[in-house]
RNA sequence: GCCCGGGUGGUGGAAUGGCAGACACGAAAGACUUAAAAUCUUUUGCCUGCAAAGGCGUGCGGGUUCGACUCCCGCCCUGGGCACCA
């Protein structure tokens, strides 16, 4: 008999397929539609990993079941080849990033086919290509036309011999100073006036918008996290003996007769203003140290907390207390208004500060513990219920209510106003880097930045865009913190639009500028007049389902609904979301359990797996391993246990004929075929697997299997196994010539007889007090007496129960009989 | 520190309120073989027991329920994210 030669029937399907181009996706097709979007790749390694290859598996297979469901499928592909990846891999490996990009983009696909993804090529993208990146500079262009892009003076990493460099790049030495990766030399961080995006102005629509989506509730909460919206006060405070004044914000004004004492962030401007003379030398000191470290580290670091005294206080005008002005690492600049307002009493780290510096601490609050004694050990600090106490016309009333009767009273006094603040800051969209998009905008020579083109100009944009990267050999940035591009002065030397001398901007795009809009590409990627015809998004959008990293939950899905969302206000786009559903994947480990790496050499690659045994052996292993979402190793094991079991499947055909078969292999059919199409729905595909190998084994044991089932079943096994079950479906219907319409992958998904599916008798447990005695045979359609009747005959029931009398009998149809005794 | 996940046999996992461990891997024993590989058969949560049988068991401690891996409360451990990697 013949053998299951994987290399041959691999590479026959594959041109086949992709010859006739049988996965494309349709404009306007009468079927319903589904757009299902995995994330695009960034090419940064020599070829793709089974990592990846994980994460676009499953994803596909789901799009196959779909499309043999009926519907028109939107699975599409492309690179994300701008950024940081693809130029630190050209580095690494001596070449030019066009160069790698080229190289990386021809592997990567060629893998992809080899895996047989169904996938239409003539939708890929490129982020790099200019015909692709022309519209990623207009939509840019949009934001900069409506204010909301601007430079801005933001921190960053600084290397004198390696220019800017972003925070992965920089190390902690040995002995707390930061070095970086590269080379070691000393970094230090300095600001520098770089692109924003004005992204807090779209903080509520962001929050209300997720109402629209059906993300998973985590999903939401990582987004509403991000953003982190707060209701509170501005308070502003007087400074004893100065004009300076200090703003502090707080959501927790009810208890502001218990404060104590002022903490600013270091980077807050007034230090300098109000520092007293004898304290400055120690403030300065401080406040330097501060500032080479990262927010995080400040965070971290809080268990023990520092700060010192600036000689300076301000008067809380409730109380008219005296409270001492401290600078302290653990404020962040960037929260708030860089100021807090220490309440020891009632939060934890004002109370870990105040015990550290002597400052006193006042009761305002009395909990549900009724403890009203003063508060000197941390168990003693409430920070979240209670009653007012020692706060004049507050005392006696709930927190929340003294919280809205103390800001009217602050407000009306005008020390205080209403705020809403929000977490989220303005996004740094620009790099100090080559391998990105140009920022489309001159320098004009009074230093006024110019566009280079009106977007609505379609003429100009026809011969302005896209600004095309030039082509240099010399692509490392320059020490001054500036791009390779700052030395090209034939690129660099231009004119404004009044024909005056000017200058470029050197700065380029982060890679999520491409990554942020790919989606809305793919529906129309050669599209050279807007950046998508919009009765052709009316169609597609929005995608049904987003596959993606779980380290995107946050950022790269709330940056594109962000410009997603202004586009929906300039009337680009047809949807208020981009996205209606969101499900992230898990982490395929390497062998060893430990996170695949280079370095760790434990990466594993799916084109010696694909050589050694077959793409579907590889694609039914990463549906099998285990569910989408999780974290597990890679298991070597399990791919020779799923080619044994293809190597089954592919022998059973010798024993396929006209004949019927039993009725036992019927229904086992249909309980397969229905148990699989729910697991392909709700994407368990390793549940999926098992079904099939359950059907295997009992196929196994006949004798022969009727042509009809065996049809069925190389149909539902296709969207896993796409080439072997191409391979079956032909011989099983004959056909010697090859017509993509006879393709197993265009067919309908079977369908299942319900009464075979379900199993009339059952066997059910009999519990006594939830111990499970005995089992009895029962239809689904008997009623509870007599159930009851046959579980009272059973013996083993009768010996159990002894002399004990049943209180409650209790019969879930089809599932259990609880006898309480 | 804050936020979001996850903890079930030797391993990956199954079961979303109804017989915990489906389906695999691994291991052990056996068959075939000069031998090995491959293949096939059987056993395999733990403990006591020759067996029959019994007891225990889903990170830990409580609770709700006739019934809890599943729901609630409080812990412990662990993975990920924290804004210039994307």
């Amino acid at each position: 008999m013949e053998n299951y030669d994987h290399k041959n029937i691999e590479n026959n399907w594959k041109e086949k397929w992709y010859k006739d181009n049988i996965y494309e996706a349709v404009d306007f097709s009468p079927k319903p539609k589904k757009y299902i979007l995995a994330e695009l790749p960034y090419p940064s390694g020599r070829a793709l990993h089974i990592g990846h290859a994980m994460r676009y598996t499953v994803p596909e297979v789901y799009s196959r079941y779909l499309r043999m469901k009926g519907f028109n499928v939107l699975f599409p592909m492309g690179w994300d080849a701008f950024g940081l990846p693809t130029e630190g891999y050209a580095i690494k490996a001596n070449k030019t990033p066009q160069e790698v990009i080229q190289e990386l983009g021809t592997n990567y696909k060629a893998a992809m086919q080899d895996m047989g993804y169904g996938i239409d090529w003539n939708r890929e993208i490129n982020t790099s290509d200019p015909k692709y990146y022309k519209w990623t500079q207009w939509l840019f262009l949009k934001f900069y036309e409506n204010g909301l892009a601007e430079p801005k003076e933001m921190p960053v990493w600084w290397c004198p011999e390696l220019g800017n460099l972003a925070d992965e790049e920089v190390l902690t030495a040995a002995d707390g100073g930061k070095v970086s990766e590269r080379g070691g030399y000393k970094v230090e961080k300095k600001m520098y006036k770089q692109w924003v995006l004005k992204m807090p102005m779209y903080a509520e629509k962001l929050i209300q918008g997720l109402d629209d989506t059906d993300f998973p509730d985590y999903i939401k909460t990582a987004q509403k996290n991000w953003i982190d919206k707060k209701v509170g006060i501005n308070i502003t405070y007087n400074i004893e003996n100065s004009d300076e004044t200090v703003i502090v914000f707080t959501t927790r004004p009810d208890t502001n007769f218990g404060a104590t004492f002022i903490v600013l962030a270091p980077e807050s401007d007034i230090i300098s203003k109000i520092t007293s003379a004898e304290q400055k030398a120690a403030v300065d000191e401080y406040v330097e140290k501060a500032k080479n470290k990262s927010d995080m580290e400040r965070i971290v670091e809080t268990k023990v907390k520092t700060g010192v005294f600036l000689g300076a206080y301000a008067i809380n005008p409730l109380t008219t207390y005296k409270m001492p002005i401290y600078v302290a690492d653990y404020v962040l600049g960037s929260v708030g208004t860089g100021a807090v307002v220490g309440v020891p009493g009632h939060d934890m780290r004002d109370f870990e500060f105040a015990q550290k510096f002597n400052i006193p601490v006042i009761r305002v609050v009395v909990g549900k513990d009724g403890d009203k004694s003063d508060i000197t050990t941390a168990s003693q600090v409430n920070e979240s219920d209670g009653t007012m106490i020692n706060s004049a016309f507050l005392d006696g009333m709930d927190i929340h209510d003294a919280t809205e009767k103390i800001m009217d009273y602050l407000e009306e006094k005008g020390w205080g106003k209403r705020t809403v603040t929000y977490k989220i800051r303005d996004w740094v969209f620009a790099r100090q880097r080559y391998w990105g998009e140009p920022i489309p905008v001159v320098y004009k020579e009074n230093g006024e930045i110019e566009a280079i083109v009106k977007t609505t100009d379609v003429e100009g944009v026809k011969k302005k865009l896209p600004l095309e990267l030039p082509y240099t050999k010399d692509f490392k940035p320059q020490s001054d913190g500036s791009s390779a591009l700052a030395r090209m002065d034939d690129w660099l030397n231009t004119t404004d639009s009044e024909g005056k001398p000017a200058k470029r901007e050197t700065q380029t795009m982060p890679t999520w500028a491409g990554s942020n809009w790919y989606f809305i590409r793919y529906i129309d990627p050669k599209n050279d007049e807007v950046f998508a015809d919009f009765e052709k998004m009316k169609y597609w959008l929005p995608v049904d389902k987003y596959y993606g990293d779980p380290g995107h939950t946050t950022m790269h899905l709330l940056y594109s609904r962000f410009w997603y969302k202004f586009f929906y206000d300039l009337g680009l786009v047809p949807t208020t979301e981009p996205y209606k559903y969101r499900m992230t994947g898990g982490l395929l480990l390497g062998p060893d359990g430990q996170k695949m790496s280079k370095s760790r050499g434990n990466v594993v690659e799916p084109g010696t797996l694909i050589e050694q045994f077959g793409a579907d052996t590889v694609r039914m292993t990463l549906c099998f391993i285990g569910p989408y979402e999780d974290t597990y190793p890679w298991n070597e094991n399990s791919v020779k246990a799923v080619h044994k079991f293809i190597n089954n499947i592919y022998a059973l055909k010798a024993k396929v004929n006209g004949k019927e078969s039993s009725l036992e292999t019927q229904k086992m059919y249909n309980k397969m075929i229905k148990n699989v199409t729910g697991m392909a729905e709700n994407l368990k595909m390793n549940t999926a697997v098992s079904e099939f190998m359950i059907f295997v084994n009992a196929l196994k044991k006949e004798e022969n299997i009727n042509i009809e089932i065996w049809k069925g079943f190389t149909k539902v096994l296709a969207p896993f196994i796409p080439f072997t079950a191409e391979e079956l479906w032909q011989e099983a219907n004959g056909f010697t010539e090859w017509k993509k319409e006879n393709s197993v992958h265009l067919q309908e998904w079977p369908t299942y007889d319900e009464k075979l599916a379900t199993e009339n008798l059952l066997k059910i447990a009999v519990q006594i007090n939830g111990k499970v005695k005995d089992e009895v045979e029962v239809s689904l359609a008997e009623s509870e007496d007599s159930v009851k009747t046959k579980v009272l005959a059973s013996e083993k029931v009768k010996a159990a129960l002894g002399e004990n009398t049943i209180k409650k009998f209790i019969y879930v149809p089809g599932k259990i009989v609880n006898i309480v005794a």
